[in-house]
RNA sequence: CGCGGGGUGGAGAAGUCUGGUAUCUCGUUGGUCUCAUAAGCCAAAGAUCGCAGGUUCAAAUCCUGCCCCCGCAA
């Protein structure tokens, strides 16, 4: 039975664990997380979900603020691991720690790498409309997703898909092919192939502002962003309220590309036909099936409109 | 004490500042019109205005305390 060490952080890399763990021979002997952090309006200090699922299961856990120190290389350099697993961990590893397992650090990347590395390859693939993705396991080198490829499988985008639904179904891919790839790796029957960095794309952190709907907005456009950003950072049209003079963030949870019924400017709302609230932009129209005004829940876009629309 | 919005018939809102017995749109039910309609017209049901206390002749509205929901920030 190898020793492995397990790194990660969000319920992907619990996923990840859970399968590992399942497997029956991998089961690790210490798992490193993120520090708890104060999560939500009240800012309750949580737990990572990695980090709960390790203790229910009774193996080690360790969050150590940094990586990149002495004491971090001594303690892993002390549990002799053949091989370290990463899932979605969310901090860089030093060359240091690279070089302490014989068999290296495996990585499990929820795109079909070279396209999209980086921390939101599961957003950028939805962004650009791909028709694919999938899972990648991966040695991790020095560079930002760099190293050579392991194993890889393919997981078709469906037109509805969803952050959250793909998020669910890439854990599942990249567990699945984690516990099927890592026996043969560590046994070292598997020569890994460096990636073609010709091909490579980037797919850099999410910002707040990414989420914001702009004039220059397509409905194509707008429509892949509400399936690529919600829940965070989420996709937001700002409205004006003529009789209050206020301005009011609107978040579009739902949205669909309808046919246009009038001719309005970028970024105006109307009802259509049927009753519905439509989105106009510079090129199509989108019909606004479920929307959350700032400070309300989440409602209908027929029941935005009954509530606003002397403000429309 | 991080910042802010909100709790009004089943739904979404107005009304609150400038107290005076509840308004609008939608839905529901019944009727009616139409070749027809997620249409029109007519009618009806449905609210102790988040909870408790206070001020007042009178409180959704002013004062005090409490509960709950949500957005931002992190």
């Amino acid at each position: 039975m190898s020793n492995i060490i397990f790194m990660g952080t969000p319920k992907l890399a619990e996923t990840v664990l859970a399968r590992l763990i399942a497997s029956g021979t991998h089961k690790p002997k210490l798992v490193i997380t993120q520090q708890d952090k104060p999560v939500g309006r009240k800012q309750i200090m949580t737990p990572s979900p990695v980090k709960t699922f390790a203790q229910e299961h009774g193996i080690e856990v360790w969050q150590p603020a940094t990586l990149k120190d002495l004491a971090a290389i001594e303690k892993i350099r002390a549990h002799k691991p053949d091989c370290i697993v990463v899932a979605a961990y969310g901090k860089i590893i030093p060359k240091m720690i690279i070089d302490i397992p014989s068999r290296g650090i495996v990585n499990v990347h929820t795109s079909l790498l070279p396209r999209w590395r980086g921390a939101s390859p599961i957003q950028h693939a939805l962004l650009a409309g791909d028709n694919k993705t999938g899972a990648t396991i991966m040695l991790i080198d020095e560079g930002l997703d760099t190293g050579p490829i392991i194993s890889q499988s393919t997981c078709p985008i469906a037109r509805e898909e969803t952050y959250e639904t793909l998020y669910a179904k890439l854990a599942e891919f990249g567990a699945d092919l984690l516990v099927e790839t890592l026996p043969d790796w560590l046994a070292g029957k598997i020569i890994p192939e460096a990636q073609d960095n010709t091909k490579a794309t980037l797919a850099p952190i999410l910002r707040k502002q990414d989420g914001e709907i702009k004039p220059e907005h397509d409905a194509a456009t707008i429509e892949r962003m509400v399936r690529a950003l919600n829940p965070w950072p989420g996709v937001v049209l700002e409205t004006r309220n003529m009789k209050h003079e206020t301005r009011k963030m609107l978040k579009i949870l739902k949205a669909r590309i309808a046919r246009c019924e009038q001719n309005l400017s970028p970024l105006s709302l109307s009802l259509t036909a049927q009753k519905e609230l439509c989105l106009y932009t510079k090129e199509g129209c989108l019909v606004l099936e479920t929307v959350q005004p700032e400070g309300k829940k989440p409602m209908s876009g027929h029941d935005y409109y009954l509530g606003n629309k002397s403000a429309l």
